[in-house]
DNA sequence: GGTTGACCTGGAGTCCACTCCAGGTGGGAG
DNA sequence: CTCCCACCTGGAGTGGACTCCAGGTCAACC
């Protein structure tokens, strides 16, 4: 089982060091090991979660929310049909947002169109 | 040529009186025309901007960069080529986005699926 | 003529998600 | 041995985009 670094993480998931500290801080990260001089040293697991997170995040899930979902996943397996429930909820939104952005976007097109033709 | 009280606007436009104050305070929105009272009343022309706002804003442009087209705009025909040059830049950010969220929408499907197959 | 309600102003406050800082530790390279 | 560098902590600060508030005006309705 390999071990990472601050810095591989950072490498690795593009997140900062400061924000995986608030992470943690924050309970969104789970309390990570430590070697004996006290620095973190995150597991493979840490990484996928951490893959989650960003995956979350990036589709514009609350830290609110993703704290709820880090909570359903450390409670155990009886919860995975709310987890269920929970990302079904988030890919509506998701769904959404994308039909949002393409409709925005066909005005956008418009407007470009229009300017064009005055040119 | 009709005019528009706050109430209206906030109706048709969805942004808030407070947001709209705060959108001609700092000059997204051009000085909104007044009664004798000294109350808004806004002009067609200001509602169809508000529409490019709304959907410029929803698409995620900076009120920062949105301020820069309004400039754009008010400076006058000589523009409309900065202008399209803005739009377009603004149109391949909202394609990133769009194509973003779908792989991220993938991602999820799989974690749904993953935990429909645990159940 | 009193009350209500929509509106006004300047400025302070809020929320979210970080991001930065000062001051300190421990291990490895030269 | 000394220096540097990556890392640590608690807590303060930032940026963006609003949102709220106190105190006031005006017109209209009862």
């Amino acid at each position: 089982m390999s071990v990472y670094t601050p810095a591989e993480v950072v490498e690795e998931t593009g997140f900062s060091i400061d924000t995986l500290r608030y992470y943690e801080k924050i309970g969104l990260l789970a309390p990570v090991d430590r070697n004996s001089a006290g620095q973190r040293r995150f597991s493979e697991d840490d990484l996928g979660w951490l893959g989650t997170i960003r995956c979350l995040r990036d589709t514009g899930m609350p830290i609110a929310e993703m704290l709820r979902f880090a909570e359903l996943v450390r409670a155990g397996d009886h919860t995975i049909a709310d987890r269920i429930a929970l990302l079904e909820e988030h890919d509506r939104r998701v769904r959404d947002q994308i039909d949002n952005l393409a409709e925005r976007q066909r005005y956008i097109h418009n407007k470009i169109s229009y300017y064009r033709s005055v040119l």
